[in-house]
DNA sequence: TCCTAACTACGAAAAAAATCGTAGGCATCG
DNA sequence: CGATGCCTACGATTTTTTTCGTAGTTAGGA
């Protein structure tokens, strides 16, 4: 079961959205948004990479680091835990909320649309 | 920004579903899927009523405790955390992840389209 | 009346996460 | 060659959350 923290979330975002990087790149981006020093980043990613979250290689004098579960999967059991606990395990429940309450573009409203259409058609 | 922690949330769903309870109903009903004993619960809850998130009286000899954040806002607040966490802010994304690897029942879904169907026509 | 059972209050400990300071290594620039 | 800067390692501290033990109170039955 992945279950990532929300910190150890936001640097497997950075990696995979950019690719395997090196703590300095991660921190630098985080700190955009988050107050935290350098070593903090550092340590949360050496901890992310005993935990099997993250591999690494050597780059010269720094360490390239690797998500090891993929931006899916991750959001698959995440997601499942998340309609278990808030949504009393009501997916259609969430779905209905979040579509009610959010910025959704018509666009990605025909998306769900089809989405729908295919799934409907399968059963 | 109401953030219950996951404990917080078991004994807030507890109280949505069964109204104003004390903690005895609440500690043996978690008991049933928990290991804890009944003054973990019984601290959690009082420090739920320090921060507000429940509000208590006097029962007898104990308290009868209430939730003073309806289900849907937490619910609401929950979930925009986790879009922006998980889903990098695309409600959109969630909601196809959601239909596409849950069970959700052919009714489920039609409620879904009309939704999508109002939402579409107040544009 | 006295004992027991069920509460609450509360401090403290344990566990989980996040943060940081310091030390040591190594390249590079002047 | 020596100072500087950047990097890793790592222990220690802080913060947050969860858990629990103990003490004190009170109602009700024997």
């Amino acid at each position: 079961m992945i279950k990532p923290t929300d910190s150890e979330l936001e640097i497997l975002t950075y990696l995979w959205q950019n690719g395997p990087s090196t703590v300095r790149q991660v921190h630098d981006h985080l700190a955009h948004t988050k107050e935290a020093g350098y070593t903090t980043t550092l340590k949360l990613m050496q901890i992310m990479h005993e935990k099997g979250l993250l591999s690494r290689t050597e780059e010269s004098r720094s360490h390239l680091y690797t998500a090891q579960v993929s931006e899916e999967e991750t959001q698959q059991s995440l997601l499942g835990r998340f309609v278990e606990t808030t949504f009393r395990g009501s997916a259609a429940r969430l779905v209905m909320q979040a579509l009610g309450n959010h910025e959704t573009s018509a666009e990605e409203l025909d998306e769900i649309r089809t989405l729908l259409n295919n799934l409907e058609n399968n059963r």
